[in-house]
DNA sequence: TATTGTTATACTCTATAACTATA
DNA sequence: TATAGTTATAGAGTATAACAATA
């Protein structure tokens, strides 16, 4: 009826806090939080989002990020600018700094995600990122 | 080089807190959080663990699981005692107070995981916890 | 001495709502 | 009126370390 061994959130759950706390506790060494890092890699492509976009890059919550954008943006790593075609959306950009800690921060990433698919085939890892888009596309219609 | 499209913890974050987000809202209907409900789902087989398997079970931190477990006491939702065969250990028990409101809430998670998983078979869905679980167990070795 | 768990502290993230500005 | 974002506040989780009890 009910099997924790069976039940997919509680695997993604423990999958991703463990893949979170290894890599955060890396991010902690160059003084970054893994909501930080969140802003960053989604930044990292194009370097520069506008906040509705980050939210759902990073899945923060709105009031949360527009908090850490601040302490980011405090400590040299991103811009805030205003859209020019919305005045009311806000577009955040990426620093030299920002790019360059980002940078320096992408092997760490890539060779965790490395371990973690250790042993999968490039075959294996497109067929999980694929049936993780679905169930991600699915839970869109999961009522709150 | 890096692509957030295909990083593996990108999927299993969003995919995650999508999830935890839709199901703690039924939740909160019924006085709980997620944590509370990932140690009544860890204590639904058997009815009871030590605070360490829970630790492990849930993927909560100790202190933060010791504070939770006194809460969910002070609620009658379990119960707390030392081992018998370890005096230092404590074993963590449901109430018939925390099987009731486990068992009133398992068919809202199968209900919210069947919508999720909607349109996969029964093979594709051993796949996927197979991957996840072989994703965790590599990522034991990831270092702190 | 080592292990299991609790408590204290400071910090971060979340949730909600009130608020500002722009449309 | 509606939308994008900010700010305020309270609550919950995390991280670390100090502490207590037991081995």
């Amino acid at each position: 009826m009910f099997e924790l061994a069976r039940f997919l959130p509680y695997h993604i759950n423990r999958t991703g806090v463990r893949l979170a706390t290894a890599f955060g506790a890396e991010l902690a060494r160059h003084g970054l939080s893994v909501p930080m890092w969140r802003v960053l890699a989604a930044l990292w492509q194009g370097g520069e989002r506008k906040s509705a976009d980050l939210i759902v890059d990073t899945s923060i919550e709105q009031s949360t990020l527009s908090r850490l954008v601040t302490t980011m943006e405090q400590r040299g790593m991103l811009t805030r600018r205003r859209s020019n075609h919305d005045a009311r959306a806000v577009v955040v950009a990426l620093t030299e700094e920002g790019r360059r800690v980002t940078k320096e921060l992408i092997p760490y990433a890539l060779r965790n995600e490395r371990i973690a698919l250790r042993g999968f085939s490039r075959e294996e890892i497109d067929i999980l990122l694929g049936m993780l888009t679905r169930i991600y596309d699915n839970a869109a219609d999961l009522k709150l």
